[in-house]
DNA sequence: CAGTAACTTCGTACATTGTACAACGTACTG
DNA sequence: CAGTACGTTGTACAATGTACGAAGTTACTG
């Protein structure tokens, strides 16, 4: 009997596809036409081009050349459909050998790196991964990005720490920059559009002896970047102070350096 | 004629909700039975005990005790609605006096006002706001936070960036945070549960020759922080490390102090 | 004071989503 | 060869946001 739960609730069976353990019993009945990695390779092809929201199983099975219905084999539903996307372009992340460099260097690299991912495939700052799918790519990702920081004296408690502050850091910071770019797309009003409409209103209402300080910096900011730059410069701006603040904890241990 | 474009379609109109700027032309036909704020209160009530999920259209009509399209005279669309019911937790949010105090208790205190408001709202972290609305709850909490930046020598521009970065970490924690729970409220098992369940296919997959530093310190992480306590864990360490980098910055400035 | 226009309210309806269910055919097991 | 487990698919259902139009209500216009 297929086991069709709702979302999620057989974890042991996504793990088995986490790892491409083929279930043991003896299979019967006609065999699939695809394989799991069609399907996952049509799903980020799809996800890439149109978005998250463009992944519905409809459009996924129309990519493949199957009935919506016969996803269901492949995969359990949709949630599992996306922790295995996850893992799947995880595993395809690049994991050049840096052990020479520098701690800095290389969790710059690091954070380049996942921000590429962002770049490539912006769907995946968006999944939800209370419990992240402990599957091949995660975990060779966390076995590589663990050793950026050989060396720094950091203990095994403080490292883990220390790589999900810098993860979680370019996450938001690709997921801002989703934000805003579909928000600027969705709303098909470019920024100058928008403030020539809305400028009667705001400058009745942005009153500068009620809001001085929110004015005089929101005026410089908004002056400074072109809003198309504005997710760069947060970018820069942000990793200078993840590795400042890394640095001073890295570099005041005992013996502490590189 | 009643304008109910898609999601967006009219930013001024927003705009005129958010400030509460009563239609200029002469009102016909009977009053509204309820006020926008009456709509604000059930929609925010309804998500914070419920989640963002049970803010449906029709479950909001039904606290409200009107027909689901009713909400649409009061509201354009349930863009517009999260966005009004955003700036009205933002607009509720304390803004005692702090001028006195350091710098750095003063960012403390500006994340954690903003991680309490995560708490009472989870679901404010996850509404996305490309172009942020710009309310009157909104802006006075702008001007607040800018002001835990006053004397610290930045100009204003990396002002606006450096506030930027703390609140884009406080809410990156709130949403690790609330994936972690309701992850592990969706699939109803525990955590221990989970783990002897998938225990035999782990420790066949978690080849130690393959991933030793991962299999390593992810034990230790697990060990150190039983799973209930992870988030909290991993906003002190961020915050500290957001303190610690922020500081380099502002201490090495000319004339830096406080 | 009558007529009209603007406005609120709401019932119905539609397209879209994930996926449950059952029918049907296929290939392996006994 | 019979039985059974499985792959594939058509149909169907509940839930969602919201477009549309009817019905009723109020204020402005002449």
């Amino acid at each position: 009997m297929p086991d069709h739960r709702t979302g999620g609730g057989d974890p042991a069976h996504t793990l088995r596809l986490l790892w491409r353990q083929p279930d043991d019993a003896p299979r019967r009945g006609p065999r699939q036409g695809r394989s799991l990695d069609d399907i996952l390779t049509a799903a980020i092809t799809l996800a890439d081009a149109e978005g998250l929201a463009a992944v519905t199983m409809r459009a996924l099975a129309q990519a493949v050349g199957v009935a919506p219905m016969t996803l269901y084999t492949y995969v359990p539903g949709k949630a599992e459909l996306l922790d295995l996307m996850l893992d799947a372009i995880y595993a395809g992340m690049p994991r050049p050998d840096r052990s020479g460099a520098p701690w800095r260097t290389r969790v710059v690299a690091v954070a380049a790196d996942n921000r590429n991912l962002f770049a490539t495939h912006p769907w995946a700052a968006e999944v939800a991964t209370g419990r992240p799918p402990l599957g091949p790519g995660q975990l060779a990702k966390y076995e590589y990005e663990l050793r950026a920081f050989d060396d720094t004296g950091l203990d095994d408690v403080t490292r883990d720490a220390a790589l999900t502050y810098v993860l979680d850091f370019v996450r938001a910071a690709a997921r801002s920059a989703t934000e805003a770019r579909s928000a600027q797309q969705e709303s098909a009003w470019t920024d100058e559009q928008w403030w020539t409409a809305n400028a009667p209103l705001l400058t009745q209402v942005l009153d500068e002896r009620r809001f001085p300080t929110a004015v005089r910096v929101g005026a410089a900011a908004g002056a400074a970047q072109n809003a198309a730059y504005h997710p760069d410069h947060a970018y820069e701006f942000g990793l200078a102070r993840v590795l400042d603040g890394l640095g001073v904890l890295i570099d005041a241990g005992p013996g502490a350096n590189d």
